[in-house]
DNA sequence: GGGAACTTACCGACCGGTAAGTAAGCTTGA
DNA sequence: TCAAGCTTACTTACCGGTCGGTAAGTTCCC
């Protein structure tokens, strides 16, 4: 199949758009990614972006979606890891941890920056990112809670645990969490670091 | 002694700055911070802002230096806890839950706010924030481990463990979190929450 | 007089967004 | 077959608005 036309394909700015605008929202944020540096870096005009995206919120929440996407599809091979709660735990927390360290730097700020979108956009993501992510944690925990176990705590409690715990390892563009932090994190989750 | 003269203390103004400051970055970061809606929030002209801090980047120091010094307020205060690491944990947990909502919003959003200052003065803080802050918490939790009270993890993983767990209670502005999250926190800390 | 604590009025840079024009390809009717 | 007309994918040039920051003047107290 022949990919190379004389004329870009429009699927390919589209794509290229999307690739520069994550990489300055990883330098500094909502901010960082102006329109004007998007369009240089792509090699386009400004109005160009505003052909492929509405504005720039849009193509915020396209970046966002593919984000939590990624995520998404995390939890639902953690998912396929066995009946038992330790090794789907241990199976996401690899599954985080495969991701790029980018990836992971995204997702970390993409929280923090949704205080510029409008409070509309917000809800609709949050709404997703629950259903994809947040929620499918909480189920995978709740099972293992019915099955005893784990103890001691609420799924939504727990999920945020384990989050918390792997929190500092999304931590720094370009910082690749360190080879045996899977197996800490699962061992602390459930058995914790008294003697 | 008498607080209230004719004309403002100049402290007061200052004071009032950084006060409208902190309360502007909470809702948006360090670009809605900005200087002329701090000017208006007080009440002064802009340029008053400018007498009083040399730039925008000096002012936001001032607010963060505030927030650190409260956070190794904390932690000094856990360390007096008792020689146990347990009851030193639990009481610094304690001590991050009893800050205001707002104050932990504010040390989370910080964090994350620093790529907006220049590489010199993120540097700076930095050091003080690991002195004041991160460095003491890897001491105390180092000292718990030499007197073997905890196992099978280096102090500097361990301090980030901790903190991660924390961390969703970091979340909102004016979010408190639950009653029972410290004993929570020390138990899976310690214990875990296999059965 | 002189310094502390401001004010008014302004600067250039950058922001998101748009109006209007255009070159290249695709569709369709004679 | 081939020109007319429409669509796609842009471009140049510009808009109003906000940003951080400053020069120069003013007021008030010691």
């Amino acid at each position: 199949m022949d990919e190379s036309t004389p004329r870009d394909r429009p699927t390919d700015v589209r794509r290229r758009i999307l690739d520069e605008a994550a990489r300055l929202f990883l330098v500094g944020g909502y901010h960082a990614m102006s329109m004007r540096e998007i369009a240089e870096a792509v090699g386009v005009s400004k109005p160009a972006l505003y052909y492929h995206f509405t504005d720039k919120e849009t193509l915020f929440v396209a970046l966002l979606n593919d984000s939590v996407a990624q995520a998404g599809a995390v939890v639902e091979a953690a998912r396929q890891a066995g009946p038992g709660c330790r090794a789907q735990v241990r199976a996401l927390l690899a599954g985080i941890m495969a991701l790029s360290p980018d990836q992971r730097a995204f997702i970390r700020a993409a929280g923090q920056e949704m205080v510029h979108v409008s409070p509309e956009t917000r809800r609709d993501f949050e709404n997703t990112y629950y259903r994809l992510f947040i929620g499918e944690i909480e189920a995978l925990l709740r099972e293992g809670m019915a099955r005893g176990e784990l103890r001691g705590v609420n799924p939504a409690q727990a999920t945020w645990l384990l989050l918390g715990m792997a929190y500092p390892y999304f931590g720094i563009s370009g910082y690749a969490p360190p080879g045996d932090v899977v197996d800490l994190l699962t061992d602390v989750f459930f058995d914790g670091l008294g003697v």
